[in-house]
DNA sequence: AACCCGGACAACCGCCGGGCG
DNA sequence: CCGCCCGGCGGTTGTCCGGGT
């Protein structure tokens, strides 16, 4: 996108705020926003998000879309109640690998770089004490040796509740049950409930 | 009851590397 | 070869909420 282009070149918050940047959303994501991007992706699929957030008459950057769908919209993608069994196996990646999110990321299925990163910092960097036992330099544990040993170091992880605070702004839930009314010209046509129950193979 | 503070998560920002014309 | 654009990554910020005082 130009704007995305300028940003990058100037490196600099926008000085002159032109016609696009007046038009580009930011912030959280409306509940509209989501279905329109969900039922893009469900019928042209992903790729250049740029022209895909043009295309679908989303008022964001293609980042905006892509980083929306890969951490949040995804029907594979699984939020919240880390597991204690992935919560040592991120442990045990992070004394290997650091900071290295995405590819922490990829050997816990469902599991999006950004949730990774968010958890390490809010639960695991500020606990050191609960996470003093854990023994950095071991190999692989199994997966039974996971399941005890976190629940012994207190770590508990605790259920997500942000549901209730998704949509919280401009949009109503009736968006949920209400099929979308613009011309879908036989092209299939997804809700958000029916999106999140099918099963996805693939991304 | 009101206010403050910290936790948790979503989203944005800046930078970089690769692909392509 | 060079410049532009895009996607990916890691760091950081913004926002909401619940608990404590």
């Amino acid at each position: 996108m130009v704007e995305e282009a300028a940003n990058h070149q100037c490196m600099d918050k926008r000085i002159n705020s032109s016609q696009d940047d007046a038009d580009v959303r930011k912030g959280p994501w409306t509940m509209e926003e989501d279905l329109i991007l969900i039922n893009y992706i469900a019928n042209h699929g992903e790729g250049d998000w740029n022209t895909l957030a043009r295309s679908a008459g989303l008022k964001r950057t293609g980042k905006s879309c892509r980083l929306r769908w890969l951490n949040y919209l995804r029907p594979d993608v699984r939020r919240g109640n880390i597991t204690p069994e992935e919560q040592l196996l991120i442990m045990e990646l992070h004394s290997r690998w650091g900071n290295r999110w995405s590819k922490i990321a990829r050997q816990l299925p469902g599991r999006t770089d950004n949730e990774i990163k968010n958890y390490w910092r809010t639960r695991i960097q500020k606990k050191p004490k609960q996470c003093e036992s854990f023994d950095y330099q071991s190999p692989m544990m199994t997966m039974d040796n996971h399941a005890s040993t976190s629940q012994s170091n207190g770590v508990e992880d605790v259920a997500p509740q942000m549901s209730h605070q998704m949509y919280s702004n401009d949009t109503n839930a009736d968006a949920f049950a209400a099929p979308m009314l613009s011309d879908n010209s036989g092209e299939n046509f997804w809700t958000v409930e029916d999106f999140w129950t099918q099963p996805f193979d693939g991304e």
